[in-house]
DNA sequence: TATAGTACTATACCAAAGTATAGTGTACAT
DNA sequence: ATGTACACTATACTTTGGTATAGTACTATA
């Protein structure tokens, strides 16, 4: 698995194109705008939030509200409708008397799951990395 | 390779915990705040594009600038600063007399080549899911 | 009839991200 | 001495993302 990942690294190193840096940005444009599209639809501080409680099945709009104390109604909607719009989320309105809705995530929803893998694992490895230089730099001193 | 995919999908679905939500966001706490760290550092309008140039080598700071037309002069050197920050470039001054600073992707940089074409590989496939959504639209009417 | 819960929307505001443009200090070229 | 290239910094502005708070239309319950 590491092995595999240097291989890729190796290759992703041996890719460089001997062109102006205009011509450069050029060739990677296909890729430079899937990258951006995936990254708006992602960042931001509380769709993630969203989607890793939904991943734990079917929510009730008061219940998202518990789950994530600090948003804002106006937050909570406007993003659970930018995920619905991406159909990674299911809003499910019931037609009983009393009012009730449900959001859940969208199979498509999970095709985020490698992504946020990766996410999640860069993170990790990235905050191992700076705790273990804050205690280099600790021992110095 | 869509088959393990799969599996980790179905995997993650069976992750539920019955509990309440704030519990779960509780439970999440270490995978959300590491994939909120990493979307920090890659995110916003500059930083991927930063990266990719940077792939192909090393470049002075007016061959990004060439690179990245519209790019304010304050918004490359905070970018770049941002990225040397987090080690995923390295800055190199050339005491020659005249003044010379080239940027080069780090060794840590390129552990964030998985993630990359992870980012790559959903946008593609997204924009094909609504290209593909379009036609279907439009047959329609 | 009054009170509380549900799923929001509306309005105003604030802070961070990004843009536009001008200016700085250095060296080199003429 | 003057102008130009380089690698920025400073200042002011706009846009976007997010917060705070109040209000709405509906139903359920006491």
């Amino acid at each position: 698995m590491d092995k595999e990942l240097h291989a890729k690294i190796e290759e992703f190193k041996s890719y460089r194109i001997d062109k102006p840096p205009l011509e450069i940005i050029e060739h990677y444009k296909e890729e430079l705008r899937a990258m951006q599209d995936a990254l708006d639809i992602i960042s931001g501080r509380w769709k993630m939030q969203i989607i890793a409680l939904l991943c734990n099945g079917e929510f009730r709009y008061s219940e998202l509200e518990k789950g994530l104390p600090k948003i804002s109604p106006r937050m909570l909607s406007k993003e659970l409708k930018d995920l619905e719009i991406n159909e990674l989320v299911e809003r499910k309105v019931y037609d009983s008397l009393a009012v009730k809705v449900t959001y859940k995530l969208a199979d498509y929803g999970y095709t985020l799951v490698p992504l946020i893998i990766e996410l999640t694992n860069w993170g990790k490895d990235h905050r191992k990395k700076i705790i273990q230089e804050n205690k280099r730099e600790h021992n110095k001193v």
